[in-house]
DNA sequence: TTTAAATATTTAAATTCATCTATACGTTTG
DNA sequence: CAAACGTATAGATGAATTTAAATATTTAAA
């Protein structure tokens, strides 16, 4: 069965990426037409190709991250702050409560 | 230079393995003789060969999430908790606040 | 010192990942 | 309808990672 650790390691793997935390770094705080982040201009900034920054939003999809939603012709993203939220919960749990399995 | 940015995505690829995610749950609040959790014990509680083990808790230590220690003729392992909360602390502000970088 | 036990290191093989180029798909605009 | 723009997908390649096996090193006990 697909462990709730799983889906925490697959989370944590998807943000520890150098690329896709600058990525997150760059993601407003909800979609946004205004600043015109869309994936062309992302993949600029980070001096990337277009479709290496496609790919790895779609990590951060897939992880439960980020959100998107196509506006205004262009596709936006933004950070899906309930799942970062729980993502942050699970890891203080994980790292800063200690319980000592021992088993019998 | 090594930007922060770098170290805190090698501390959260670090923890975002499942193999590493099992050992970190293992490992005891302090360096703790009594409960005997040295690095065969969790290699085999897990599975996994020893060497196996040792590689992880290396990355893990390199990553400065653990720390470790030479008691009682065994060698144990424990969570830095100060490290842990600063990495916590980092991710929140990654991904709770939100700093839309506009350059100019 | 010899023996045994625990851990670290090295080596090698299989897998996985990041990235690019090229291309296809879907919208908007003329 | 056609051209242009933005995004996603596919295929390929080089680099990095995981893991086990073998070996070396360290430590404790006899």
């Amino acid at each position: 069965m697909p462990d709730i650790e799983d889906e925490l390691a697959k989370q944590l793997w998807a943000i520890g990426d150098i690329t896709r935390l600058r990525i997150l770094r760059l993601l407003p705080d909800k979609a946004d037409c205004e600043h015109g982040n869309n994936v062309s201009k992302i993949a600029e900034e980070l001096n990337l190709s277009q479709p290496t920054i496609s790919h790895h939003l779609r990590v951060l999809r897939q992880a439960g991250i980020v959100q998107h939603e196509k506006m205004c012709r262009d596709c936006f993203y933004w950070v899906d702050r309930d799942a970062a939220r729980a993502v942050i919960e699970r890891m203080e749990k994980l790292l800063l409560e200690s319980e000592p399995v021992t088993k019998a």
